[in-house]
DNA sequence: CGACATGTTGATTCGATTCAACACTTGTGG
DNA sequence: CCACAAGTGTTGAATCGAATCAACATGTCG
């Protein structure tokens, strides 16, 4: 479950051979929804959000994801998100077709895809309990529980704006400006900077996300 | 996206060769949740559905399952859900090991993988949204038109109770009674029994689907 | 420093939940 | 076959939690 440290990823992974890394500035796109999903993305660096926008401008973020993670593996077709990078990052490219064919004949390579496949679905299924059954509270602060796991420290970095902390919660980002203090206030958190928290109490904070 | 026709399937389907086919009741389960995920499964015939019970007793649905779905991919270790018929089912059990074995050796069983694994997370991305960022009229006009999908006439099947409607939709059963009975209100749709209804007003359901 | 974006806090409103009563459906045994 | 009981679904009234609207504070960048 934990990502292995970036340079033995990139060294051991067999897919390095299959594609080439991109440097990507924050805020740009990777992908665009809608769009034909003809690459895979592994993220060697930095941090991207997957966003969907609905005609009538209701935005949900997919998810975020971190160094290691798989981007683009739902799309088969069309791309369902599109991905924004929220900081600078470092991307392996991948061309789906190769992937997929080296998938047939490499066991490790679709060992991979496998795990990764099974991984996101699983994220997405905590997701939607998430987001299906609990309250505001017991949202935001599982999903600070959630960042805290990627980096070890109990400090804890917010590479996402609240708007976005809001639309991939399904809250307002009024709402989780309110759980965020809540959470100052019991002294579960607190806020180094607004992009920054350090986790004071992690017994409360996984005991609030239920 | 539509189902082929279910002989059709079984008879191309090359997983067929990879296990047997079983029968299962009416409310008896398939795979309980954080059991050891050995196995995958084709639903033959009939309906099913995954749940996930969390500590204090909360209820999620997974999804609601159909002839021709493959169930239990997200599963790399253990059982995120459990698995329940609906109503009498046909299964195919394939061992998780023996799939993943064919899958390096044979193209066509690879592809099903694939695509099997990237519906799947596309319908959850859509669940998403509709849990996310929907109202109450909006989740359950799209959980009917979605199940008008499947069958393609107008008259809809609904296997499951009131209950696992609210557990899919992240709604109370008083609220999706509510809305249905707005529905028929606004001669959108039109219940033939509890669990039967014709879509009088296909465009208006879309609509409100969002 | 000043301007603009981002985030916080307060007052009010609104939609969904909760609690409660009632209706319908289904299955069982007399 | 009917009577009854248990389960399932519907409807109404009151409550609660999050959204909305609005003002203000803080942070960031030219």
């Amino acid at each position: 479950m934990t990502a292995a440290p970036q340079l033995t990823l990139v060294h051991d992974d067999p897919l390095v051979a299959l594609g080439e890394v991109k440097t990507v500035s924050a805020g740009s796109e990777i992908f665009l929804q809608d769009q034909a999903a003809s690459c895979l993305y592994r993220l060697v660096s930095g941090s991207v959000r997957t966003i969907r926008l609905t005609e009538d401008g209701r935005r949900q973020i997919g998810d975020f994801f971190f160094a290691g993670d798989l981007i683009g593996l739902e799309d088969d077709g069309a791309h369902a998100f599109t991905a924004e990078a929220l900081e600078r990052c470092e991307i392996l490219v991948l061309r789906r077709s190769q992937v997929e064919a080296a998938a047939t004949t490499n066991a490790a390579v679709a060992q991979i895809l496998f795990h990764a496949g099974a991984a996101r679905l699983q994220r997405m299924q905590r997701h939607l309990i998430q987001i299906g059954r609990k309250s505001a509270i017991e949202r935001v602060a599982a999903a600070l529980a959630q960042f805290a796991e990627r980096g070890d420290a109990e400090t804890v970095e917010l590479p996402m704006s609240r708007q976005d902390l809001a639309d991939y919660l399904g809250l307002t980002i009024e709402t989780v400006s309110r759980m965020i203090s809540q959470l100052q206030a019991h002294k579960v958190i607190r806020l180094n900077t607004l992009r920054q928290l350090r986790i004071c109490d992690p017994m409360a904070l996984r005991q609030l996300a239920a």
